[in-house]
DNA sequence: TTGAAAGCGCTAACAG
DNA sequence: CTGTTAGCGCTTTCAA
């Protein structure tokens, strides 16, 4: 009883907002429907335009509504509902300059649609990875999108336990579990030994990326199918350069020590071809007048440099909006039929490959 | 009570996990209880350690907690609580190369106090920075970092009303009402120019960025002050760059129809000095030889250019950290008391400004 | 030290 | 077409 007469001081105070410090009061489902003499459960029907409402019922409530300024809760929706309009986002990390422009992308269409994103770095470790989706499973997460390399089959298979719907940027077979969104890596290596060759390049050398990654190993694969018939060719053109800038310009360096007549580099990603740029600026290399260089994704770092890099552009923001478009239906539609998305990569020739073809 | 049966049912089924497809059932508070024959307030107390406990209960609750594997449902949370653990952080453009480094600070620590952070993209609109608010707000977010700029006095006063932590980043005399950080634009920019001076130029010009931002302005100014002794100051020698790339590159190329004999060029931010050193570039205008340049930020994008920028370093990361740390600090202790955090800039010289001292 | 029960604000049966 | 009401899972008095 006394709680009861308490509440009901305390619901006078909401109303009248007498509140001391002059705080905000957020209406409630409950004052809307009060205001609109019609019950909670019509004003819900109107908010979410499902079920049946009489014309002036609704506008009744529309007026209550903006009357009171209404905003419904989210929170409360999610609990009630299981749907919190907010997605997540995993990547290695955001400082990463492959990254923000993708996440722009998710970002401008989960906007569009309603939705809120929620941002995730897990530097590619599992524990961080398995530790985020704890938490967005406690707080109700609608869906994720996974740009990160350490996802095992376990936890795609989790996830989808959990009904959880998954998109997948960049990964290989987990392909009918969830829609993956990826870009045409091989063929884009393969463009981008062919523009070297065009070029004039004799003699061309690849600096690869961590082979555990698919996209690393598909251009390196590209490069590998391209090159392999050529006498020229032999392993030791192939190193490592970890998607980094500094393993690319170690990688130039080691290879200059074993091929000085390498006249053109094909490199695993932007980064590492930056690297190789700096590498033999100190070298003494020119390019592109020694040396052709050509990266890969399109970052805009590429456009930079002196000289500005040639690279196979990725359209980068499309795979994050597309990611999130793709997520977002999946979460509203309900269907699961996992889908592939394969995007085009386009050859973006710059000065770093501008020579003089030679006969 | 024919509801009553088949929520009875329904039950039973969660329980047992009979749920068709394999699909995982939450375990919630009252199944804790249950299986620890306490009540569900008792769970409640040792989940958040508050109100008084019997150790024997406790352990058995956490046996029970274990053995069910249960996680605290932290929309129910929230709803119940008025605190959902997430924090928004809006910002201009994730996409500019300034923000990912402070979204990671803020990232980081928020996750390490167990809070997620919503990435919000303002594009510096005021609209659309309105509706993030009005979202954010529908979602009980417990606090919002603003590195964005239009974020209006209004704004602020009506977060307050709200109860809404706030912490902004880089903005000026909102002082009293909620926390500030930044860094030191002014000494920084007197830093620079002295640098300049130092390595024998002669006359310095300055790019600027956007004046409605202060950071641009206390810079600005800073080179002013610095400066407008000197007999060759002249007003034209400011122009200003937006704080853009393409804004530096062509900012540079007026520079130099009114002044060719400039020898020293200070820029507003980063973005503007790798603009004008392409501009410098194409004009064939060496650097340093022929013009010594610096920016502002310290981002990482200076280090890759030929030659490396001298810049202004801004704590970056740091300034994001700290942003989060205040907030969450001010979230969980309630304590409103705004504070200045005024962080120190570092001059970091590299080869953009390494020419001779001229006596 | 513990339990009962009233919400938090909304959705979705079900019954008119 | 509309209202009643039982939850969603948790927190927090208040009583015991």
């Amino acid at each position: 009883m006394m709680i009861r007469i308490i509440c009901f001081f305390a619901k006078i105070c909401n109303r009248l907002h007498i509140k001391g410090d002059g705080e905000e009061i957020m209406a409630t489902i409950r004052d809307v429907a009060k205001l609109a003499g019609v019950s909670v459960a019509t004003v819900s029907r109107v908010l979410n335009k499902n079920g049946y409402v009489n014309n002036k019922t609704e506008e009744k409530v529309l007026k209550a509504i903006a009357q009171l300024n209404y905003e419904p809760n989210a929170v409360a929706r999610g609990l009630a509902g299981k749907q919190t309009g907010t997605i997540a986002l995993i990547l290695p990390d955001i400082a990463n300059p492959f990254f923000p422009e993708m996440a722009r992308g998710v970002e401008d269409v989960a906007q569009a649609y309603g939705y809120t994103v929620i941002l995730c770095n897990s530097d590619d470790q599992g524990h961080k990875e398995k530790s985020y989706i704890e938490m967005l499973k406690k707080k109700y997460i609608d869906g994720i999108i996974f740009a990160s390399n350490t996802l095992g089959q376990a936890d795609v298979e989790q996830m989808r336990r959990n009904n959880i719907p998954l998109v997948v940027l960049d990964r290989a077979p987990t392909r009918q579990l969830c829609s993956v969104i990826r870009s045409q890596n091989y063929e884009g290596a393969r463009l981008a030994v062919r523009h070297l060759l065009e070029m004039g390049c004799r003699k061309i050398a690849h600096i690869y990326g961590p082979q555990e990654l698919i996209t690393a190993k598909k251009r390196l694969l590209g490069y590998e199918e391209s090159v392999k018939h050529f006498p020229w060719y032999t392993p030791s053109l192939m190193v490592p350069g970890h998607f980094r800038v500094d393993g690319g310009l170690r990688a130039v360096k080691e290879l200059f020590e074993k091929h000085p007549d390498i006249d053109g580099i094909f490199c695993g990603n932007d980064l590492m071809a930056i690297g190789a740029l700096k590498g033999l600026y100190q070298l003494g290399v020119r390019v592109p007048e020694d040396v052709a260089l050509i990266g890969f994704d399109g970052i805009g770092l590429t456009e930079i440099t002196q000289p500005e890099l040639s690279t196979v552009a990725q359209p980068i923001y499309e795979m994050g909006s597309l990611a999130a478009k793709v997520l977002i239906e999946t979460i509203e539609t309900g269907v699961t039929e996992p889908r592939l998305y394969e995007l085009e990569v386009a050859l973006v020739a710059r000065d770093s490959t501008k020579r003089r073809t030679e006969a």
